[in-house]
DNA sequence: TAGATTGTTAATCGATTAACAATC
DNA sequence: TAGATTGTTAATCGATTAACAATC
């Protein structure tokens, strides 16, 4: 299974939901082509995973869709997710994913002692991150968010990933070095501005 | 020139920006290689495309590299950028790019009139969004960041491309719509953290 | 039915890696 | 020199798209 494919589906179902909102029944595999921007090849072939068929005539059923896209993307019961580093960019995500309705939820949120820690930032308790291994053991934590400063982002990993987390979302410019069975995205906001900036110059 | 190239060569000169403070004066391949976490032909391959050239006995020297690979990803000017949205996530970026010391500086920031508007955030003047084409158009503003919420994306991205935007970084999970000749690089956090927690679920 | 769309395979495309002669 | 690394091509790999029989 192709990450570029995960990250489509978890798209699609974004669209199929934005579309149920506007009443809408079923949807054909080009009008979801044309609003995430990939080929209706594509679409229907990433539908096909998931395993709910469409039909000639109609297309696809917009609620089943989302449902089956659901059941196969979505952990049966509640994802919990930590944070490390509740800076700027962690406020930022801490308020994306609060009550955002999903299986996911970031119970767990670390900064270093002297910063917002034994605060409630958004919902979500913010603690000194000597408390790490103990709330990420002890909650079954399996993924983590890296939000800290570059020069501690490695650091950060290895402790997660020593108390077992398996996925880990590094939003530092900082590459980390991960055993072969942890999977790591890299977001790197500065990398994507730069790459932007280099396409203005190249298009003016 | 591929973006995958364009974004590991911005990745490449982060790195040999820490190994000079580490006093290296030069390095090979397979160290840059494993620092980035790709293998060394995609290295030499990539440093190739930025008219450098290393030697077999002493790999690359590290000061003229950063020198090559800048003179290849930077304007000789400072280019400016625009941000839209001064939220949470709009004001993480903002003290990211504060003094970072590259060509790239966010010289213009919007949102609406009532929120943070007529303040200065980490150093960056935050005006009305009303005064987005004005000021975008008078300081020849080529790329934009939008950082507003999903549905204002699309009015967002249409608004900057209307006064001569190039390139926009997209950072909310909405699908943009752009002319063929406008770059759009897409940065949806909330996907990455779906993904990564369903790699977490299948490696359990 | 007629016609558009589906599921699915084969062809294409592009990016990555392996390999090696040239070279310091 | 000897040996490791470079620049660069050919081979490989994987992902995307084109195409089409089956189908509602």
């Amino acid at each position: 299974m192709s990450e570029k494919t995960i990250g489509r589906l978890s798209q699609y179902r974004r669209i199929l939901k934005e579309l149920l909102d506007q009443s809408l029944g079923n949807v054909y595999s080009h009008e979801l082509a044309r609003r995430a921007g990939v080929s209706a090849a594509q679409v229907r072939r990433d539908l096909m995973v998931v395993g709910y068929s469409g039909n000639p005539h109609s297309g696809y059923e917009i609620v089943a869709l989302i449902k089956s896209i659901s059941n196969f993307l979505d952990d049966s019961q509640v994802q919990r997710v930590a944070l490390i580093g509740v800076g700027s960019l962690g406020r930022a995500i801490l308020s994306q994913f609060a009550g955002n309705g999903t299986r996911l939820q970031i119970t767990a949120a670390f900064d270093t002692s002297g910063n917002a820690s034994s605060s409630v930032v958004t919902g979500c308790r913010c603690r000194p991150i000597e408390e790490l291994e103990q709330v990420v053991q002890g909650e079954g934590i399996k993924v983590g968010l890296i939000a800290v400063s570059s020069t501690e982002a490695q650091a950060a990993a290895d402790r997660l990933i020593e108390v077992g987390v398996l996925s880990i979302v590094n939003l530092t410019p900082a590459s980390i070095q991960v055993p072969d069975y942890v999977h790591v995205e890299n977001l790197d906001i500065t990398m994507s501005v730069e790459r932007a900036a280099f396409y203005a110059r190249q298009r003016d």
